[in-house]
DNA sequence: AAGATACGCTAACACTGTTAAGACGATGAA
DNA sequence: TTCATCGTCTTAACAGTGTTAGCGTATCTT
């Protein structure tokens, strides 16, 4: 509650710098963008906490003591209000992935990934299920707003994951019925979203006794690495510097 | 259209039996259980077609020329509509399934059931939404009527895998990591539950660039079969018959 | 101080799933 | 044949949804 204050009696220090300007239209974007901040808070807590299709709009304007067509001066509709949110969580997710680039072996960085993408998917299970277990949001048209804010994310970490692919294939690293780059992260990516979805929306079934996230997200990626590569020792800490008995240069 | 003819002249040869009387009561329930599965196949149709939510009461009425509240004579809620429907195609599944049986060695037999779990849900994508993709409709009601229509058909997938992996298990066709049935089998079933659900709601993304169901399927299944066996060579058709190397049997 | 402007609210529309109450025809009995 | 009964379908409505048009009003500019 409280999350942004827009008219602070405690803040009397004006800026008057060259391009804020202390006028009132400056005050007004500002609060505009507080209120728009506001109801992106309030829609994810409520979004996170009772899913998307349970959330209504007039429950969102309720939580920011606001009637609900003041959400539609800052947001065309719902979708774009989930939307925002995704595509905000989905930067945390691409910021994860960038941190893998240091991963110089290819092999282990394909891996890391896979944990990191199921390791996300559970922390936010209902962003999760918007961005990969609905229907794309944009059916058909090619504008730069929905290719470029929808699919980068997803773009990004699949281009990630193609990447590290072919730069293993080109080391030799993959069986040969696995040297297309391609089909090979289109069966990885498959596998780990498939822990991923089936664990949000199966983990509370009382009839199956879930093992350990991350001892399934470890099971699923090893064994699918494994089953593809040439060396399958080099998945192990041990013998990974020696994936060649030949070449002892790592 | 014309899928049942309630009121057939052209039948008038009555049977007369013990038990089918050819009373108007047994009359009125035969139009019953006409106009049941009329609703029933009505709604799949638009189901399939246009999806579960989008599809409301009103244009399944419509469809079958009756007035919305006339379903609820025969189904509780539109839940219960779908609820039915996906009973019988996972009788469907089941089938497949049972068919296995008769595959001998466990290893071959939770490989095809992989290939038939998505060859099934990829022919029946809104059904399959709907049952593993959805959150799973009763939330803490043990009665009957719930664990028995929606928790077997699951279980009955789940029980067949989770038994086929522990007899392979016993066979020490899996490697030490893998000797939990359970664990195996959660694995197994998130790596073609990924590819499935992948397919069904992103295959028409332009940005993917997929690969055939086929190759993809036996990718997924092969893949993490080989990941976790003792000898992975025992699933290559050639060499199958021989797991052991020292056994020059066959 | 007067006019312009932008913002949020009231009310409404077109939907949704679902239900209560009534109409109407067929059924069985007198 | 006449009448009461019963079951089935329809009409009308309720409570909710996302979304939009139009109106005040409170603020800013001049």
């Amino acid at each position: 509650m409280n999350t942004v204050s827009t008219r602070n009696p405690a803040r009397p220090a004006r800026p008057t710098g060259a391009d804020a300007a202390a006028t009132p239209a400056a005050r007004r974007a500002r609060e505009q963008a507080a209120l728009r901040e506001k109801i992106l808070a309030a829609a994810r807590d409520l979004f996170v906490r009772q899913g998307y299709e349970a959330v209504s709009m007039r429950r969102i304007a309720e939580a920011i003591e606001y009637t609900p067509p003041a959400i539609y001066t800052h947001f065309r509709d719902k979708s774009e209000l989930m939307r925002e949110l995704c595509r905000r969580d989905f930067e945390t997710l691409a910021a994860r992935f960038l941190r893998l680039r240091r991963v110089h072996d290819p092999v282990e960085r394909i891996l890391r990934a896979g944990l990191a993408y199921i390791a996300f998917a559970v922390e936010h299970p209902n962003h999760y299920r918007l961005m990969f277990m609905s229907p794309p949001p944009c059916e058909a048209e090619p504008d730069s707003e929905c290719l470029r804010g929808i699919g980068d994310p997803e773009q990004d970490g699949y281009a990630f994951l193609n990447f590290s692919v072919a730069d293993a294939i080109t080391q030799g690293r993959f069986r040969p019925e696995f040297r297309d780059a391609e089909f090979v992260s289109q069966v990885l990516w498959a596998g780990v979203h498939g822990l991923a979805s089936l664990l949000i929306t199966h983990r509370d079934d009382p009839l199956i006794n879930w093992h350990g996230v991350e001892k399934l997200s470890r099971g699923m990626c090893e064994s699918l690495l494994r089953g593809m590569l040439t060396d399958p020792r080099s998945l192990d800490p041990r013998t990974r510097k020696a994936p060649k008995p030949k070449g002892a240069a790592s």
